[in-house]
DNA sequence: TCTTAATCGGATACCTTGTGTCCGATATAA
DNA sequence: TTATATCGGACACAAGGTATCCGATTAAGA
């Protein structure tokens, strides 16, 4: 079971986006380059970012993308579902309901095993949920350094002229 | 992220193994029939799941697969990763590290976001892992009616001999 | 106002991974 | 010893993710 990359990159992207001035956005192409990513690829993502409302975009010379709400609005999971789409991972196909044994065909009742997966995907979602952008910028500003933090500053004066 | 249907099928497989008395199997022919699925690709998870130690092999005429151990032994984790694998679902490629603001090139912090989406998995891991196939049995024996008892039963002495 | 350039958005090709099947290897039962 | 049942891996096929390009749209500047 795999993530789409695209999950990883448009996570760290919003996190740029959440340093940023309110209101304030970057292109594409700026936000693919600050972490060296394919361009055109990154484009896409953050159109399924715009579609599902977690960005805004914003067309013509001058445009780009800017979060859609408050930093502190926007968690992992909201960035999450926008990529990977609301489907669960483990989708129950009700073969329980299939075969030789099964009876009067009375199944109100949940399969138990698709609960189980519910439960489980219920605690994953619970966690994303729990982390929003604000506090990530907080947490990466602490780790970082005076010399990351100037590079920063002088690259987002060259993007933001 | 969709997650392979063959863990659904294991899953109830391995119910229905974790029903039968202690050390007794079905081959996986009987395993696909008794929920209508494809008998080939069936064999094929079952396969992951031998090489997984979750059930154990035997060949030739009246072989089949069992249990490898006592049901209340066996999580819904230990089938899940017989069959996807250990890698998580959230993989870091550490994009943080590519770019032009990467100062000194001290990142011996964890990557912020990879720190959210590995709890998020430990904590669907650990929903999982606390249910058992001794449990799962349990609960659809419950849910079940004396007519599907008795085609099992059937079923069963059929497949058994 | 018009032109130019920048940027988004969807349509299109490619490639990896999961889906599904078949046949040979092996061991049991007769 | 033979025939049959069953596993195990090798082999096709399909779907979804990866990656790119070009037209549509809009802002900025002349």
């Amino acid at each position: 079971m795999k993530m789409s990359e695209g999950v990883e990159w448009t996570a760290h992207a919003c996190a740029l986006l959440a340093a940023l001035p309110p209101g304030v956005g970057l292109p594409a192409n700026a936000l693919a380059e600050f972490h060296a990513l394919a361009p055109a690829y990154m484009a896409k993502h953050m159109q399924a970012l715009a579609r599902a409302g977690v960005v805004e975009s914003v067309r013509g010379a001058g445009g780009g993308y800017r979060l859609a709400k408050k930093p502190a609005d926007v968690t992992l999971w909201d960035i999450y579902e926008a990529i990977e789409g609301e489907e669960p991972a483990f989708r129950c196909s009700e073969i329980r309901q299939q075969g030789p044994c099964t009876g009067t065909g009375d199944f109100r009742r949940p399969c138990e095993i698709n609960a189980v997966f519910g439960r489980a995907e219920a605690a994953w979602k619970a966690e994303l949920r729990s982390v929003n952008l604000a506090e990530i910028v907080a947490e990466v500003a602490r780790k970082s350094t005076p010399v990351k933090r100037a590079q920063l500053t002088e690259w987002l004066s060259e993007k933001l002229g």
